[in-house]
DNA sequence: ATTGTTTATGCACGTTCTTACCGATTCATG
DNA sequence: CATGAATCGGTAAGAACGTGCATAAACAAT
């Protein structure tokens, strides 16, 4: 290995061995770039706070792509089954619904009413599995490479077999959602895939967490109209919301009670 | 199993035995990762604090809730993981693998070691969820229609999807395995995804568990041969192995010591 | 050029973590 | 209830850790 690099160098390599081994000694990086142990747990600590790895005692740890979905989830289910069961107002039997990645849309695909017959498209696998678990769905998959930190399929290969659908609604999972930036997302890749998707179907669906709201990311999915439809939760400024109705989307509440 | 493992490795490979045998001895754990039954002891303990497994006199048992998977994983889950034990031993860092739909295929990529770097190809959305549960596995998912009975992508879409990929592996899913007929299957659709998907690769891998022997189906894969290597229970009759080594085919056994 | 500021690094120190060993206790089983 | 295995709590050694501080390099402003 080289001696002499910046430290922002130095971390991108040990992103890059972690990305491989899943796993790095401190001991050992110190030994390969020639630096201080001391220098490696800065390192090591710096990446850990931004959310590039799992810090333990003796290194540092890949974070499971799996994180999003096992841990978010969980946090915040009780919430999101709330979304999923105003999302499931907007199905329709015989519909053809494509399904974006995320925890959300996950949860509502868990939420399906038993009964209800769907073609159901998705990049997702964990989404895919839970359709399955549904006697009515017809599920279809969109192949390709799996974004680690999507949980799901994009790219060129993927963008491709959504040209083969024209479903009659797209429910988007959404990074960011804002009255006047539209939707917008953090990875360039999947916000590409997004647009593509929300563009073919006939009417797009977003449920979005409350701590969405009002959030710009970089990149931009799609702006707001009256093909979009919106589902909020109970707690939701009004503010935002009316805010929201003004961009011709229709606005659903998810209901506060029950869970 | 590897030996010089981080705590929070051990107990990330601790939690992944537990998901798939549903228990684990302390001093099973405390030989295979040579350490004092004391710090496995302390392992298990934390881990049943943080709810992750249930405490009891000789070990700890998997939680109820931690096993949300099929029925058909669930039968006949301990041989699985012996097979699958064997086949992870003809997997080498950086190969390229297709792994096809199956129970038994979906034991063999949980049953992983972490720090394994391949390129994993599926055509079945509970596979691809279980690869990226390792940090070292690029996935790439297969698409279209879901079969399913089979639990995959089968059809003309997954076998264009196919047509992109030179695997050096692919692991196959057996419905019966005799000498003669060679591989056979139930379902049309999936027997001539299976043909294709065996044709691409430089080397074919079956996992089989005992049931499977001497069973011929209307549809034929592919016939034995030196390309291909068949792994059989350890309580498999020696005169079928024999015979399945007649036709060139390379034979494991499933070591039926150690977990 | 010089001065001050920021950043990166290494070193020293006390602290925390992990582990193995030991003794006392509890448990499963005949 | 007797016995051996499994367990728990404590302890000690050694590794890894974080912090504070000093040094050195890079940079901006004067």
């Amino acid at each position: 290995m080289a001696s002499d690099l910046l430290s922002r160098e130095r971390q991108d390599a040990i992103r890059a061995e972690l990305r491989q081994s899943g796993r790095v000694l401190a001991g050992d990086l110190a030994r390969a770039f020639k630096v201080s142990e001391d220098t490696i747990r800065r390192d090591l600590r710096e990446m850990a706070a931004a959310g590039l790895c799992e810090r333990v005692y003796g290194g540092a740890l890949a974070l499971p792509a799996e994180q999003p979905f096992s841990v978010r989830t969980g946090i915040s289910r009780g919430r999101k089954q709330m979304l999923a069961a105003a999302a499931v107002s907007c199905l329709k039997d015989g519909m053809t619904v494509f399904v974006d990645a995320g925890s959300t849309n996950l949860a509502i695909v868990q939420a399906l009413p038993p009964g209800l017959s769907l073609t159901l498209a998705t990049n997702m696998p964990a989404i895919a599995v839970a359709a399955l678990e549904h006697a009515g769905i017809e599920v279809i998959t969109i192949g390709g490479r799996i974004d680690r930190h999507v949980g799901a399929a994009i790219g060129a290969q993927a963008e491709r077999d959504l040209e083969m659908l024209r479903p009659d609604l797209c429910i988007l999972g959404a990074c960011g959602l804002d009255a006047r930036a539209g939707l917008t997302g953090l990875v360039y890749d999947d916000v590409a895939f997004k647009k593509i998707a929300a563009a073919r179907a006939a009417a797009v669906l977003v449920a979005c967490t409350s701590d969405k709201l009002e959030a710009v990311h970089p990149f931009v999915i799609a702006n707001l109209s009256d093909r979009m439809t919106l589902i909020l939760e109970a707690d939701a400024p009004d503010a935002i919301a009316t805010g929201l109705k003004d961009t011709g989307a229709t606005i659903l509440r998810a209901d506060p009670v029950d869970g």
